[in-house]
DNA sequence: GAGTGGTCTAGACCACACG
DNA sequence: GTGTGGTCTAGACCACTCC
């Protein structure tokens, strides 16, 4: 085994045993070069490693500390039907609270939201998504949610409609009516559309450079990408949206119920 | 921005535009270093970023080579009702095929299956999760599945039931039954119990270092984490089971029928 | 044997945090 | 100012792959 594995296991029984805990400090560098004996790249090294692990965060100037665990948000599918039976309802009842609002468990206040509308022809992946043609003109709408006093957002979401399902109401078209009360569903029901389902896809890898710095990312986080489709009661996908999600901070949950016997 | 980052980019941004395409090889670090002008632990650190990105992967005497995208295995949350409706069936019937076979779309003999068995009291976080208290007596499985060409298991899970709730059926406490035809949901059923639902709990994270040995993962692949509870019609918890799956090559589908207006 | 990445060293200078 | 981690260099030797 090499020096800096041998180095970085032994950090990281330490760690697990609780010395140090959470939240403190390691010793410095040049300290650990001379307890393990090696050289100070080489200790850097052990360091990378225990930081790609998502074990240490190393911040300048300061030190290195063990990572704290931190699960703030959860998302429910049960989400979905809870925003179905919203849809219909007053205005006034869906100005109320809405779903992220519902996952965080925090008032509209608390949330920093933005959403930017653009349009955009459909790439052979979406085309395949939506079941339509290369080239179909797309709504797309980008948003991203933020804690109020956070600097970096918690999802950052681009959702993808079908134009000409959606041109029968023309507020739809237009990201100043964000954030819609009641939602996408609510948003479809405004042009006759009832969802039957929603299918989401979820896998996780490592953050690209842009996902890093647009959600804040430390290194030895990864990332959930979640490719979300909804299905209307004819059978057609009527929305896609490929969200992001730190994977530090978030927990996915999804419940199937079963028939009985 | 530093000399590695700005190397990084450069090259990221060449293979984005596809040269060179996944599978094909990057230049020497040395023909790199030249061309950047910069060093060679400069333009190895370069290389690092985007390993850890899982954008490269390096091999030693060989090269370093643009990864290939990889989904092979399609884990649906539909699998559960499929599971249960064969758990009352007959043997015959339930030996023809299970679940990882139908999420894989393989057969049984191209799949290595591996349990064993043994006994712990419950931690803080079961007892939790199983509504028991400490200490409580439980059976712990741990699987692992793996195809028979492949070194290296795609997932990697531990299951876990009360003990009481199953001694009833002493076949239930050998591992030399498993691979049990028709799954957890029928060996429950031998013992009267039928579930109600299943709710699953989904994070990701960068590998532990064994996690990442166990998997065979390459730097840069984050996992899946996926803690499973199973709860029967009497509201009980009866299994809780955490699941390790390699993010670069599951995809876990979940789908939420809704009701109609 | 030639070419490749993996490990390791010694040391320099810079940028950031904090008293 | 002092201590910390971040970047960068020049170079050595080793281990693996392939011809």
């Amino acid at each position: 085994m090499a020096k800096y594995e041998k180095a970085a296991e032994a950090l990281r029984d330490e760690i697990r045993a609780g010395h140090p805990q959470a939240g403190e400090r390691l010793p410095a560098e040049t300290v650990l070069a001379e307890r393990f004996r090696v050289s100070l790249p080489t200790i850097r090294q052990a360091l990378g490693v225990l930081q790609a692990e998502g074990l240490i965060e190393r911040r300048h100037g300061r030190g290195t500390y063990v990572r704290e665990p931190r699960h703030l948000v959860a998302r429910t599918n049960e989400r979905h039907q809870w925003e179905k039976d919203r849809a219909r309802q007053s205005l006034a009842e869906r100005e109320k609270t809405g779903a992220t609002e519902r996952d965080t468990g925090l008032q509209v206040d608390d949330l920093v939201f933005s959403a930017v509308y653009d349009e955009v022809p459909a790439n052979a992946d979406l085309a395949a998504a939506l079941g339509v043609r290369e080239g179909e003109p797309l709504v797309r709408r980008s948003y991203q949610t933020r804690y109020r006093q956070e600097d970096f957002p918690f999802n950052v979401a681009t959702s993808y409609l079908v134009r000409a399902l959606v041109t029968a109401n023309p507020r739809l078209l237009d990201d100043a009516e964000e954030p819609w009360p009641g939602g996408t569903q609510s948003q479809l029901h405004t042009v006759g559309i009832e969802l039957d389902r929603v299918e989401e896809r979820v896998t996780a890898r490592p953050p690209s450079a842009e996902e890093a710095e647009v959600l804040g990312l430390h290194p030895g986080v990864s990332v959930l990408v979640l490719r979300k489709s909804c299905v209307d009661t004819e059978g057609r996908v009527v929305e896609v949206s490929d969200v992001i999600l730190p994977g530090d901070r978030t927990e996915m949950v999804f419940v199937t119920p079963l028939e009985r016997w």
